[in-house]
DNA sequence: CGCGACCTTGACTAGATTCAAAAGTGGTGG
DNA sequence: CCACCACTTTTGAATCTAGTCAAGGTCGCG
């Protein structure tokens, strides 16, 4: 693995209130705040769960750079992918609400991931009631990202999901600065695909062919470059009005 | 249908408050600022969509009695049911921090719904964050329910799924008192039961047959009756934890 | 009584999983 | 440096689950 510099937290804080202005203004008094409720940025390798299930975390996670996901388990060992998160994104903001983890998040590249103590953010939302608006605003979201992937999983067929997901998470990606042309870096395994999208990972590397043989998508080890973004979002029957709060405008 | 005495607000901002202190205290100020928040309360018959995809709502809307479902459509017609909603349940909070609509709000029998105007909840955030939180909160459980749902969609048998949404409304009506011993009214069509798990209704139709003939539940019209709660546990993999904010401590 | 909405069932089809095997990829240590 | 190993990707064949199509049955209501 190439050497990652670390993210100065600095950096951090400045992305984040580009982010959170697409709720509403941020103040300087507000930005000072969010700097401060900074507790620390730590490190972890891929693989890494970094938050388990069923604990009462103290802080909440902000990945500055790399790749995670929140994964549950049932009983019988399946496991659902629950949500991709990339740089920029809160992975378990809601824990500052709610009492335990109903799954863990786990890093799927190397992580740098910045903590916010929950006792930060108490103060933040006693002290600035929009910024707290703002924060809660960043867990609706994911809400509606859940929605999505829902509507994905209960009414798309398998082809579309693998599509839709392709459609997300490049134009996530994009937004931050995180793509070339149409080429994306996806570190994860057919396997982890079909943990997404409902699917085995025989049936996701049919689809992936099938993608391929359309001429839509090209997926060469870890990079996926879109050959045609209209005919992947119509593929995906994709409509990014959900993506409001984690894309471009211009890209909506 | 027959007639429903109109909720009063005192007693719906009664029920709010006990609900809330799921999450924390609340003050008397704090359940005097929701009173005085409550605009109004109105009646839809069921199959009204009282909350419209696409649109931006001024006011959060509260069920105050009856049954509700979140609902969206693919461009080719398919429904998915994104959640139902019982009394008690704020079933579009999240369009207090969320700019538009990504789904409609659909009375699946007859509503009495209480509306919060955006205005009074920005000045309850504003005035009482501690009570804001609480808000918060409330959307952060629908979420972990929706996460709950993905479970369902992606990774569990038909059966499991039909199963696993009895438990879950059997507990969420038990837990607002809408339950007598085993059995539940359940007013939706075997149509919205499968747009709800991802299955076509022929399907729903089968899976019911099922369970019927394992003695697990039995169906007549609208009433649901649990045969033996273990054996609907089991068949759905459940676990409660998930409902930890909408059912009661005991029956987690 | 008859109509429309919903439920129920059977026969057939399509889509996805399972099982199995072979080939590619990257990392490790001798 | 290369042989080996674990992991992943790819493909085929058989099986199973869920969907589709179609017909009859039930129920409540005008």
């Amino acid at each position: 693995m190439r050497a990652m510099p670390t993210m100065q937290p600095a950096s951090i804080i400045e992305t984040l209130t580009a982010k959170l202005q697409r709720f509403g203004p941020v103040s300087a008094d507000e930005k000072n705040a969010l700097s401060e409720a900074l507790d620390r940025v730590d490190e972890y390798p891929p693989g890494t769960a970094f938050v388990i299930e069923g604990s009462s975390p103290s802080t909440s996670c902000l990945i500055a750079e790399g790749f995670a996901g929140r994964v549950r388990f049932l009983p019988g060992g399946e496991r659902q992918i629950l949500a991709f998160h990339v740089a920029g994104d809160f992975c378990d903001l809601h824990s500052f609400v709610l009492p335990k983890m109903d799954h863990a998040i786990q890093a799927l590249t190397h992580c740098q991931v910045a903590k916010f103590p929950h006792s930060a953010l108490v103060e933040i939302s006693e002290k600035f009631p929009r910024l707290s608006r703002a924060l809660w605003w960043d867990t609706a979201v994911d809400a509606a990202v859940h929605r999505e992937w829902l509507i994905g999983l209960g009414r798309r067929t398998s082809y579309e999901r693998i599509a839709h997901l392709y459609c997300e998470m490049f134009l996530r990606l994009k937004a931050i600065g995180r793509t070339e042309d149409g080429t994306f870096s996806l570190s994860v395994t057919q396997e982890d695909l079909g943990d997404a999208v409902g699917l085995t990972p025989v049936h996701v590397n049919r689809m992936l062919k099938q993608l391929r043989e359309a001429g839509v998508v090209s997926v060469i080890r870890d990079k996926v470059t879109i050959l045609s973004m209209p005919a992947l979002r119509k593929a995906a029957r994709f409509d990014a009005a959900y993506l409001a709060g984690r894309i471009l405008e211009e890209d909506l």
